[in-house]
DNA sequence: CTGAAAGCGCTAACAA
DNA sequence: TTGTTAGCGCTTTCAG
């Protein structure tokens, strides 16, 4: 064993890997300070590449990493938006609602491929007035984005002036203060309607709650098209979550079929939990009822027959939501974007 | 105008509200040392109470929040648990959306309910060979779940012994090192198995990829049941990528079912494409084909006919998941948990 | 009960 | 090209 190996040894010895936890350490093992450490690491071109390479293979060695947390607070930033979902009344589940879930795995792709870090939370501002605040006060994240505007419109108003880096997905109103990325749900309640009627319906039933923002302006853009088509149009409350809807959905339609043939629903959740109480109940689509669903989540196109919707373009609102959330971190300014909503026609109407 | 509101207004005027950003601003406005700040907002009984009320409305009325990172800094802790999810090749998911998404949603429930943010990343093993590590070391988690194994065990394995507080969900193999939590899948797919068999099948296709470890035991299960009755079985390599398998189900159907008539699906998610696929060629289940799924999504009840499956109870899991790893970050141990799976018995088989 | 002081581990001027 | 130094904003002894 050579002199060398043996002092090798000896460090190991003496430096077990727990023992480098601080860039201070790494900086004694290689005999530089504590400032050349830190800028090697951050690869800065300030360090002679020898030594960069030296302490790269150093902190390789050790499994060395330096502890984030000091380099925010040092920073006054940490690579981190917030991801925030309100939950409403309705605070069952909804987190794993299909739609909220698609749209956080492309948010989660946008975010890691920007270099950012995603934390979750999930809000439930019935309990907690003060959630918008503490969230975006916590240090914790550079930018925050909000799933969902629930209930809290004048909340998310009342913010947005004062707090630029945050992009809500939900329904524009003209004038509004935060910024949204979001389809046209009024335009997309129009082409359902339109849709069931041209399907050759008579009356139609709106099932979904009109409470929340969004889904109110697809039953108002329904039932403008509605109107000036001469059909009637009525909107039956139904809840988010899966178990109350399904129970919901299999007391109404009894009745309901024989008042309408058409049906406009919501949400593609709620879309298949029709379909599958109409196939208990023996009813054929599309000529006994026709039905119009909403979102084009990937299970619309897997239902038997295959659900006909408005289809809402998650991927390039996950995008877009992150492009414009990255542009305020980054201190400029940018406008809401709406998108155009499509008739997808399938086997339902 | 009283004395007392000019006075008010005075201070609002010096000290608008941007100027409030530490605790030592706070300090200097309520005129006393950051410590008693810190203390007081702490609800430290150290501190008069009476003083700490007033400390406490000066905080609501300036909107002051104590910066995050600056106290997990000096507490060494982040009240923040990463999730991640290891995407295999190609960034085809190695567990399904659907059931990847409703566990984070229960995850996130139990975490939230217990005071911890959850930090998600998604990560690619091949393209990174150093996730493991780094997300541990980052300094921004106190501990980890991995929802998974993917193809890391031996990675997992390795990291098991220095770092404690990580727990995984996948398949449980006699004497590992990392703490996991899972259902026993060998089981599931004996039952699977037998439950095809016991329903007139002759001869079982599997279709799922028998490489990552949690579908292999499935496999394994139900090969095990097969040769024991005396049934052939073999294996149709099908990818979880919604668009591929979609694909790769269409292409092997119509062959298979000349030679096979019972159809062991890996996952719900297969299974719903197999349903979609079967009904498109106008083949009766159950009398034709029998089919079993994996999981027991909520989509399996609301198929058409809905979907006999292997249950897996996924929000139980996520229970467990937390409770092991609050345990581990606590500094105890902790065993793992494998649940036991269980057969639904529905339309399909 | 409160204040003073010493850092948590890192980064970025500013010097050398 | 590197070292020195001064904090980022908070918590927590240790004295009073």
């Amino acid at each position: 064993m050579s002199a060398r190996d043996e002092f090798d040894d000896l460090c190991q010895e003496k430096r077990p890997k727990d023992s480098v936890r601080t860039i201070t350490d790494l900086a004694g093992i290689a005999g530089v300070s504590a400032g050349t450490v830190s800028r090697a690491l951050a690869n800065s071109s300030l360090v002679k590449a020898r030594t960069r390479d030296r302490i790269q293979a150093l902190a390789r060695e050790y499994g060395f990493r330096p502890n984030q947390m000091a380099s925010n607070l040092r920073r006054q930033k940490t690579g981190v938006v917030g991801v925030a979902i309100p939950l409403g009344h309705d605070r069952h589940q909804q987190v794993s609602d299909s739609f909220f879930m698609t749209l956080l795995g492309h948010l989660a792709d946008e975010l890691t491929d920007k270099g950012f870090d995603l934390m979750l939370r999930r809000v439930i501002p019935d309990r907690d007035e003060d959630w918008l605040d503490k969230f975006i006060g916590s240090g914790m994240i550079d930018g925050l984005i909000v799933i969902g505007q629930s209930d809290q419109f004048d909340r998310l108003e009342d913010v947005a002036d004062g707090y630029r880096a945050m992009v809500v997905w939900g329904n524009h109103r003209e004038g509004q203060r935060h910024c949204v990325v979001g389809t046209d749900n009024r335009l997309g309640g129009r082409l359902a309607a339109e849709r069931l009627i041209a399907d050759g319906a008579k009356a139609i039933a709106f099932l979904g709650d009109t409470g929340p923002i969004e889904f109110g302006a697809r039953f108002a853009g329904a039932q403008e098209a509605a109107q000036r088509l001469g059909v009637p149009i009525k909107a039956f409350p139904t809840h988010l979550s899966r178990d109350v809807m399904q129970g919901e959905v299999a007391r109404y339609l009894p009745g309901l079929i024989k008042d309408y043939d058409g049906i406009f629903a919501a949400t593609d959740t709620i879309g298949v939990a029709v379909l599958h109480q109409l196939a208990k109940m023996g009813v054929h689509l599309p000529d006994q009822v026709r039905l119009v669903g909403f979102d084009d989540l990937p299970i619309a196109s897997q239902t038997n027959p295959p659900l006909t919707t408005i289809r809402q373009d998650i991927r390039a609102g996950a995008q877009s939501m992150v492009d414009l959330l990255l542009r305020r971190i980054a201190g400029h300014t940018s406008e809401s974007v709406v998108m155009p909503p499509q008739l997808i026609l399938r086997g339902t109407a």
